[in-house]
RNA sequence: GGCCCCAUCGUCUAGCGGUCUAGGACUCCGGCCUUUCACGCCGGCAACACGGGUUCGAGUCCCGUUGGGGUCACCA
C-alpha cells in the first residue's frame, strides 16, 4: 500500500512550492490507489496552531488536494499533530539509548563551540570529542551534580557510508564521518523535527517520503534514526526546490521585493493588486503575495490552472501534452518523470495556463465565479437581483477572453454603475469626445439610436453601418466617440454587444451626458 | 569552506548512442483578422556550458573544468 504525507508546518500561509510538494505526493498516492496523509509538524510552535493552520487547510480545500488522513479528518493514527505526540517520541528516544545509538550528552553550548572553533582553526571538520557523552549512571550523576543538563544526542556512526537509493536522483552516497551527533531531544524534554518525522512516518505506515531536495542532506541521519528503531526506512524521493521567477534560488516568499523587480512577476503582482483594490481589500505582503497560494484564490483563478501550471513544474509525461485535468494527472504521474534540476516559478506560463482554463469553462460556472466578486465590489447586491444571473452571463459571452481570471470582471464596471456616475478616462475623453466633429456625430447618431427596434447587437450594428454610409464618413470617426460615452473608456468588450447589454436608455443618457461635458 | 545535488532555446520541457539539419509550450518579433482591447490564425528568432575520453557514431555514457544550487542548529 503505498501511502505519502505532506506535513507543513503551521505558519499561516500555503507556500506555492509547498503546494508543488504536496501534489507530488498526492498524485502519486492517488496513481497507485494508496493514501495521501496530512500530517502537522509543529514541534517548534508555540502560537495559536489551530489558526495558523487554518489557512493552509483551506488552501488545500481550495485546489481540491483531499487528504485520507489528518488534521479534520482524522484517521487510526490520530493524533496528527507532532506537538501531541510526545509520548511516542519519548519512547522512541529511550530506546535508542538502551540499544546505545543515542546518549545523553553534558556538554554546554559554550563548550560545543569551543570544539567547533577549534576544529575551524585547524581548518578540519568538526567532529564531537563526546567528552561530556553519559554513557553509565555514574557519569549522569557526576555531570549533573556539576549543575549540567543533558540533551539527546545520536551516536552516529563515523565509519563507511550510508548509501541509498533515492526514486528520483538514483544512488546517493554519504560518508558517515561527515555526519554530526544530532540532537533529538532538548534540554526540555521536547523532541526534534528528525526524530520525530521518523518515529511519524514510521506510526503512519508513510511508504514513500516525497519531499524537497534541501531535505537530501538530512536523510542519512533519519536512516540511521529508522534502523536504529529496528524500522525498515521509507523510500525516499527528493524534488528539484521551485526556483525564483528569473532566477536560480529557491522561491521565497519573504523576497517579494526582489520579485517585484522582475517584469512578469510584477505583472502578475499589480494585476492581482489592482483586483483586490477594487474589492477594497488592504494589500499587505504577508498574506497578499503571489508567492503565496492564498493569492490566486482571491483574485480569481481557476484551481484546476494552478494546479495544471504546477504540475508540470519539473514533471511532463512527453513531448506535447500541456493540459491535464485531475484524472489525466493522476493516470500518468510517476516519479520516474520527475525531472532533477530545479524548475524556475515562470508567472507569465501561470497566466496563460490559466487563461486558457477559463476559455474552456462553461459560461454557468463562469458567472458563479464571477458574481462574488461584483458583490464584493458593491456593484452587485448579495443576493443578487434575478436580471443580474442573464445579464452577466450576457457580458461575460460578450467580453469573450478579455476575462482571464475572475477578478477581472471588475475591468467592467461600466455595466454596473449608474449612468450618472459612469467616469471617464480624460484622455480617451479628450481624444474621442472632445474632437471637432465627433459632438455633432453623436448627437446626430444619438437620434438614430432612439428608433432601432429592436435594441440589440445586430440591430445597432446595421443602424450604425447604415448612418455611416448616409454621412459619408468612416466607422473609425464614430465609433471611438461612441465608445468612450458610453463606457468611459477607450477599450472594451464589442462596440455593439456593448450597446445591447447596456439598453437603449443608458445609451441615450450616457450619450447625452458625455455631449454635455465636451 | 566541507559534503551533497544539478546543467538542452529567455522560461517550462522532449530527448533514455544512430530516426536530432534537436521537437513542443510560454514569452518575444513580424504578418493576417478587426470599431478598440482580448482572442484566433500564419510565420519567425532562439538551446545541447566547456574540455577531454569511450564508440564506427555522443545532446544522450565516463572523467575533469566551469557555473548554479542545497546543506552544514537544542528550525522545520
Amino acid at each position: 500500500m503505498v501511502r505519502t504525507r505532506f506535513a507543513p508546518s503551521p505558519t499561516g500561509y500555503l507556500h506555492v512550492g509547498g503546494v508543488r510538494t504536496a501534489l507530488f505526493n498526492w498524485l502519486y498516492a492517488r496513481h497507485h490507489g494508496g493514501q495521501f496523509i496530512l500530517r502537522i509538524d509543529d514541534t517548534d510552535q508555540q502560537r495559536n496552531v489551530a489558526e495558523a493552520l487554518q489557512p493552509i487547510l483551506d488552501g488545500f480545500r481550495w485546489l481540491g488536494i483531499d487528504w485520507d488522513e489528518g488534521p479534520e479528518v482524522d484517521g487510526p493514527h490520530t493524533p496528527y499533530y507532532q506537538s501531541q505526540r510526545a509520548s511516542q517520541y519519548q519512547a522512541a528516544v529511550e530506546r535508542l539509548l538502551e540499544t546505545g545509538a543515542a546518549y545523553r550528552d553534558y556538554s554546554t553550548p559554550d563548550e560545543l563551540a569551543a570544539e567547533r572553533d577549534a576544529a575551524a582553526a585547524e581548518k578540519r571538520d568538526f567532529v564531537y570529542s563526546r567528552k561530556w557523552m553519559a554513557t553509565t549512571a555514574e557519569d549522569a550523576a557526576r555531570f549533573e551534580s556539576e549543575g549540567r543538563t543533558a540533551v539527546v544526542r545520536l551516536k552516529m556512526p563515523r565509519e563507511g557510508t550510508c548509501a541509498f537509493r533515492d526514486l528520483i536522483r538514483g544512488d546517493v552516497e554519504f560518508a558517515w564521518s561527515r555526519e554530526q551527533d544530532h540532537v533529538i531531544q532538548r534540554t526540555d524534554g521536547t523532541c526534534l523535527y528528525h526524530l520525530a518525522s521518523v518515529v511519524d512516518d514510521a506510526d503512519f505506515q508513510i511508504s514513500h517520503v516525497i519531499r524537497a531536495e534541501e531535505h537530501l542532506s538530512n536523510t542519512p541521519r533519519q536512516r540511521f534514526i529508522a534502523q536504529s528503531l529496528g524500522l525498515e526506512p521509507p523510500h525516499f524521493a527528493h524534488l528539484p526546490y521551485v526556483a525564483e521567477p528569473g532566477g536560480s534560488q529557491k522561491i521565497s516568499k519573504r523576497k517579494l521585493t526582489k520579485y517585484l523587480k522582475n517584469r512578469d512577476f510584477n505583472d502578475l503582482f499589480q494585476h492581482g493588486t489592482a483586483i483586490a483594490t477594487a474589492l477594497g481589500r488592504q494589500v499587505n505582503a504577508d498574506t497578499f503575495n503571489p508567492v503565496i497560494v492564498d493569492f490566486y484564490r482571491e483574485v480569481g483563478y481557476l484551481a484546476d490552472a494552478l494546479l495544471n501550471y504546477l504540475v508540470l513544474l519539473g514533471w511532463s509525461l512527453d513531448d506535447k501534452t500541456e493540459e491535464f485535468s485531475r484524472a489525466e494527472m493522476i493516470q500518468h504521474f510517476s516519479l520516474e518523470r520527475v525531472n532533477k534540476s530545479p524548475a524556475g516559478f515562470d508567472p507569465q506560463k501561470l497566466r496563460a495556463t490559466q487563461a486558457r482554463y477559463m476559455q474552456a469553462l462553461p459560461s454557468k460556472q463562469k458567472v458563479a465565479m464571477v458574481v462574488p466578486f461584483l458583490q464584493q465590489a458593491g456593484l452587485v447586491a448579495s443576493p443578487p437581483p434575478c436580471e443580474t444571473g442573464p445579464m452577466v452571463s450576457r457580458l461575460l459571452e460578450a467580453a469573450d477572453d478579455r476575462i482571464k481570471v475572475a477578478g477581472d470582471i471588475l475591468s467592467l464596471t461600466e455595466f454596473f454603475v449608474a449612468d450618472e456616475s459612469l467616469e471617464y478616462d480624460e484622455k480617451a475623453f479628450e481624444k474621442r469626445v472632445r474632437k471637432p466633429d465627433a459632438k455633432p456625430l453623436l448627437v446626430a447618431f444619438r437620434a438614430e439610436l432612439a428608433q432601432v427596434e429592436p435594441f440589440d447587437a445586430a440591430s445597432t450594428e446595421q443602424c450604425l453601418r447604415a448612418f455611416v454610409e448616409s454621412q459619408g464618413i468612416k466607422m473609425g470617426q464614430i465609433i471611438h466617440a461612441l465608445r468612450v460615452a458610453v463606457t468611459g473608456k477607450a477599450v472594451g468588450v464589442g462596440m455593439f454587444d456593448t450597446l445591447e447589454i447596456l439598453g437603449r436608455e443608458s445609451c441615450l443618457a450616457r450619450i447625452d451626458r458625455a455631449c454635455r461635458l465636451a
